[in-house]
DNA sequence: CTTGATCTTCCAGTTACTGGAAGCTTTATG
DNA sequence: CATAAAGCTTCCAGTAACTGGAAGATCAAG
């Protein structure tokens, strides 16, 4: 399928898509013409690039993650432990989106009006890790 | 107390710091010798900033975030719109994390070595929803 | 067979930092 | 007191990861 198709099903824009491909990161094959032509496994790197971008997991963690779908040389031990390590970031990641969660519920159901300039919700912001 | 102090207690390089000062997102005192002078609170939003940004919220999301706290003329209901839009999104990297996490974890139980380049969980990188 | 939409590459601009130079201030040491 | 190291300042240039726009090729419809 064409870029714009590609772009469609995976949410991101086509720009973004030929950008991944210049690094190197999603490369489609090409068309007789010079088209670029994605297949569903590329769509599906592509909406995890999406997600994982999303939430702030750099290009190169990127190329990490997507690496342990493809890498077939790499030792069964190297990709467990290369995944148990993104694992542990994912973790922490978690709890910190749980805490933001947290202070800003607190912040709808305590805060109100008036009471915000006094209200100890700054004391919170930054966590107790 | 100083950018250097400041850094160390928020996580924060103090470039970053100096570059929040700049862009007028936390804006610290200056003393007579010109020096920045930070305080508890501004220590705190630093640390909330790290947290939000690592998070994927951009810098004008931030700025939003941290707006809920210190406007005081914006309206009650305002400020319960803006951050219940803001809980949506952290709802939803949330659900996306967990995603994540799942994949990952399928990946680190069910495909070992040899098996992996026959392993399913690429058809399920990109998520149901 | 032309018009309009999509594709291509390339180059410039944006966001959010990040590193380094040049210089002032403060602090530690002889 | 001198002076050297450390830390502060601003400013300017560079990087990462896009993002927009130009110039031109290609394709699908009327």
């Amino acid at each position: 399928m064409n870029v714009r198709e590609a772009a469609e099903r995976s949410g991101l824009p086509s720009k973004t898509i030929r950008y991944y491909d210049d690094i190197g990161l999603v490369v489609p094959d090409r068309r007789n013409n010079g088209y670029r032509d994605y297949d569903n496994q590329s769509v599906q790197k592509l909406a995890f690039l999406k997600r994982a971008r999303q939430l702030g997991f750099s290009i190169d963690d990127c190329r990490q993650l997507l690496s342990l779908y493809e890498d077939k040389d790499r030792a069964s031990a190297d990709v467990k432990a290369l995944a148990e390590t993104h694992l542990a970031e994912i973790d922490k990641r978690l709890a910190e989106l749980e805490h933001l969660r947290g202070t800003l519920k607190h912040l709808i159901h305590a805060c109100r009006g008036d009471d915000r300039p006094d209200c100890p919700i700054l004391a919170d912001l930054s966590g107790d890790e």
